[in-house]
DNA sequence: AGATATCGCGTTGTACACAAGAACGCCAAG
DNA sequence: CTTGGCGTTCTTGTGTACAACGCGATATCT
């Protein structure tokens, strides 16, 4: 259980703002990857005894959890991770997908030797995983490719932006994943994976940013396959890149 | 006096999450409107007998400003409004023109009546604005015409972030204005906002969009005119327009 | 039996006392 | 006069008891 290193590490002499941070990330960790799914109440007295601290740290950690619209707290009523209903979720992608546009469009970090590996591992990851496909194990795979998109965005502001929508959406199609047909969901994301590390390569910014767009596409194509709403209508494409 | 209401307010039986908003957003208008300058200590024991409270829900508000960005907190230093370096700045700027301009880009809601007079009552007060400018009243008129374009973005999420955006840049170039051309400023201004109402009753979504973008240049040229850096290279323009 | 009122229990929100930490002033040494 | 160390005093962070509130079970009335 990592609780235990993480209740240890948190009396080892941290300060507010990095246990804050821990506390945060696990609870989103947790958050994201279903095993606090949507509805579940979250306990404030419990939470504080699991991580050794009392309510009081526990509480600033929820609050920030709630301006970012991953969980509801009511008076009297139990804490619960939100739902989403399928309108804000297509107009939360349809953002999403014209940040990351826009990421690429306003230029990227250079691409470094890291990033390209990153890239190479994920792939090799995804082909070992192919024999034992899990929910859990492709949504942090998921998880690591976010992060190093992320790490070339150069804008900071827009990069926490992409940060926070990506947490507020990316939970959801988790638990879509056991309708997926995986033979093909794995082959899709490694060739996806594999041109955005040519892209990596020959610095085309603007190209990794629209293939990011159509990858949080390809997302989304899956709560209209298998999710509740049978009938999405095509997002519209809001830009068109027209410069070198 | 403003806070005596807000005090007796907050007695009269609201519930916590209204008296978070309350206190939120007058702590935000302050900040915004340089009543807390850049640098400018915060005591959490002052503002919780300001409004009545104790410094739970005080310190829960300012931790949410922190997150905004507007704040930091330092254990046993005192809480301070944030300064922000040029580079950010520009960043921030730059992202703030392309949000608006995606704004339009993705559709707005439909202009009513309501809209098209809020920004004639603009051009009205602008124009009796000239006799006796300062720069809190120019504040306050452009949060107004903010509120405005805020209404009729469409995307949730979207209008959330440019509010952040807007409250994260908009203070700073308030301590400019004792330098700007009043009459041209204000004469500039009222052409914007006449462009922006006829643009509102033709529903020119995209048009609406590049014209914020530039209006957002324009506050940026301020800083450029007459800011600490001479010399602020132009901003690229990530995206050009090339639908219908 | 069904519906409704009421009470108990658990939860979140608030207030306050205390701990941890940093800035400022003071004092002494060089 | 300058400078370095130190302690006072203020700040923010934490823990804890209590108040406000909602939900569910239970009992009672129709």
């Amino acid at each position: 259980m990592p609780e235990e290193n993480l209740l240890s590490l948190n009396l080892g002499a941290l300060s507010a703002a990095e246990r804050f941070e821990i506390i945060h990330d696990e609870i989103r960790r947790r958050i994201c990857f279903l095993i606090y799914p949507p509805g579940s109440p979250l306990s404030e007295t419990a939470l504080a005894s699991e991580f050794g601290v009392s309510r009081t740290p526990i509480r600033s950690v929820l609050a920030q959890l709630e301006a970012e619209g991953l969980i509801e707290t009511h008076h009297g009523a139990a804490t619960r991770v939100t739902y989403i209903e399928i309108q804000t979720l297509r107009d939360e992608y349809e953002l999403r997908m014209n940040l990351a546009e826009l990421a690429g469009s306003m230029g990227l970090l250079p691409a470094t030797q890291n990033h390209i590996s990153d890239l190479e591992d994920i792939c090799e990851e995804l082909t070992k995983f192919r024999k034992n496909p899990t929910s859990l194990g492709y949504a942090q795979i998921n998880l690591r490719f976010h992060n190093v998109i992320l790490g070339r965005v150069r804008n900071p502001s827009l990069r926490t932006l992409i940060d926070r929508m990506y947490f507020r959406t990316s939970r959801l199609w988790v638990e879509k994943i056991p309708h997926v047909d995986w033979d093909n969901e794995i082959t899709n994301f490694i060739n996806q994976v594999r041109l955005m590390a040519e892209m990596f390569k020959t610095n085309d910014d603007r190209g990794s940013g629209i293939l990011q767009r159509h990858i949080i596409y390809t997302s989304l194509l899956r709560f209209v396959d298998y999710g509740d709403e049978e009938e999405v209508a095509p997002l519209k494409s809001s830009y068109r890149g027209s410069q070198a």
